[in-house]
DNA sequence: CCCCATTAGGTCAGATTGTGTCCTAGTGGT
DNA sequence: ACCACTAGGACACAATCTGACCTAATGGGG
């Protein structure tokens, strides 16, 4: 029973974000403190910018509100999973610019998830769909925070990584930046054995482990990562180009497609067409076109149409007679 | 430059969630104290359950790492938008017995979100895809947050309904609980005017709002709120039966199917079948087969092998000649 | 209309706690 | 061997926190 008042604090910061209210009476009980003291407490909460709202009258009490700041998020256990679960899930597949605030706050979580909850996490996490689907480069979550938390604390980075013609090999970096296209992820960083600035990859990387060593922020020659890593592809030649008409008004179409796959342009009021560049795998487009439930027709690469087309036998056989 | 206690503790919790080293000299410096009250301050979070690990020597520091307790987080306003966003996307399409978590956290988190960054969140959440793909049903997120506050606060939910025909009702329920089949969302509460217990489908509820009066909890008829559902849903024949067979050992199946979806139960080396019910639409459960990336053959039910084959013709169709 | 439960906030005395400045020990890497 | 860092004890002084008491104001229900 040590009157700790910092403890207090966080308790009633707990109590208050579930979302129901709190007469005085109840938050004292809880908190084993007289009543003029958690009006003590509501008020610093306040000052610390986390308003919290009063309703008076009979039948009133204290909820936490929207304020300008973030408060602390207190979770239970479930909470927790829920997101992290969620996260690495959503990682491959959210909008554009996101992804990286994504796998940030995944780090962030991971980074002091209990570990019996960090079980439950990977159970769940097996259950769930990956949705790097139709592809073989499964990226493994826990490789994608390690690399965040190595960008973000400046750690160099040890990793084994798998070219595009299979050779194996052993890398020495000083992480810059984690980019993600599309479904896929990639780490620019500096490659300390060879003297340069490489792409890696994520899905090619295996065994991620920070040094501990930590290093001088380095100029990448070209300032924008993502715009480094866009010549380094298009050098490579490992983005295609597709074409798409739908037979569905642009809106739409721009409904049922994630944004940063391209967007529609109008040919007329009934049909559209998208043309743009992905990084991804072929099989991956193809269900996300089927996904879009109106007629259409592929026009490049014949990579797709070839296999649009075998997914359509497919599906035609899976029907039976 | 208050030296408010309680307040510091929060802006070093926030410091060390941050993945990286921090000295104890950076420490003090940021927090405007000296070295051994930091120290201090450090042994009292440890206290509370958040262990602080410290490397020893020189060049090393403090971070905050797993324990037992889910410290409360800081998240900085992209990652917040992360969350809100990718627990949005992912609430209709989680694993079982999470989606109820999820939606807690992110009514927990939208309650507390600045209006600023709820702006942002609807934004980038209209050019994300819905991911109740193929069917109309399309569900709000402030929806559900706005009911799961409603279910952990026991207030009193009023709403519009819309009934399987199409009529109107103007309803006021005491929320008992939230339930996901797949991924479509049911209210299971008790109907006030109708004084009886009833399941609402949430994509069919518009503009509900919490009328602020408390109810004392109700006992439901059948134990659990699940079961409820099931059996009315049965009572209503909402659900139907499937049965696919897979050209695919059971494990390569599992890993790409949700497992709320069922579980496939190997015939032979090479091959497994799923006998399941589903809750949803079908449109949605072809292109959820259409992922599994095998071979496989519908056998039930027919309306399923109908859908099936018109989406195989599509695709034909969209290959060209 | 009055009554009640609630939030809001002032004041005061006394106990408790927090703080900075000393100090010494131990550890790991260069 | 040295340095930079964590770990923690002792002490004096100041700052803070707490509970008890008080009064105002507000909203709902009978």
């Amino acid at each position: 029973m040590t009157t700790d008042t910092p403890a207090r604090l966080l308790q009633l910061l707990s109590l208050l974000q579930t979302p129901r209210e709190w007469p005085g009476g109840e938050l004292s009980d809880r908190l084993g403190v007289s009543r003029r003291t958690v009006r003590r407490d509501i008020d610093r909460l306040r000052e610390l910018g986390y308003p919290v709202q009063a309703t008076k009258g009979s039948d009133g009490g204290y909820r936490l509100v929207a304020g300008k700041a973030m408060p602390p998020l207190v979770l239970d256990d479930e909470e927790a999973v829920a997101i992290a679960v969620g996260l690495r899930a959503g990682a491959g597949h959210a909008v554009e610019g996101l992804d990286e605030a994504s796998v940030r706050a995944l780090a962030k979580l991971e980074q002091v998830l209990p570990s019996r909850l960090r079980r439950r996490v990977s159970t769940l996490q097996a259950a769930t769909t990956p949705l790097t689907s139709g592809d073989g480069a499964v990226i493994a979550p826990e490789t994608l925070t390690v690399m965040a938390s190595a960008v973000a604390g400046q750690e160099r980075l040890r990793f084994a990584y798998r070219a595009k013609d299979g050779t194996p090999s052993k890398r020495l970096t000083e992480p810059h930046r984690l980019v993600s296209t599309g479904h896929r992820w990639y780490l620019v960083a500096y490659d300390v054995d060879r003297a340069d600035w490489r792409t890696f990859r994520v899905d090619r990387v295996a065994d991620p482990f920070p040094t501990g060593a930590r290093f001088a922020p380095r100029e990448l020659p070209t300032g924008d990562a993502a715009e480094y890593l866009r010549r380094s592809m298009h050098a490579r030649q490992e983005a295609y180009e597709f074409e798409v008409t739908f037979a569905a008004p642009a809106e739409r179409v721009a409904a049922r497609v994630p944004a940063w796959l391209g967007t529609p342009e109008p040919l007329d009021e009934h049909s559209c067409r998208i043309r743009s560049s992905a990084g991804g795998s072929v099989e991956w487009l193809v269900v996300r076109l089927a996904m879009v439930d109106c007629e259409f027709t592929v026009q490049e690469p014949p990579e797709l149409v070839e296999h649009v087309r075998e997914l359509g036998a497919r599906m035609t056989r899976a029907a039976g007679t």
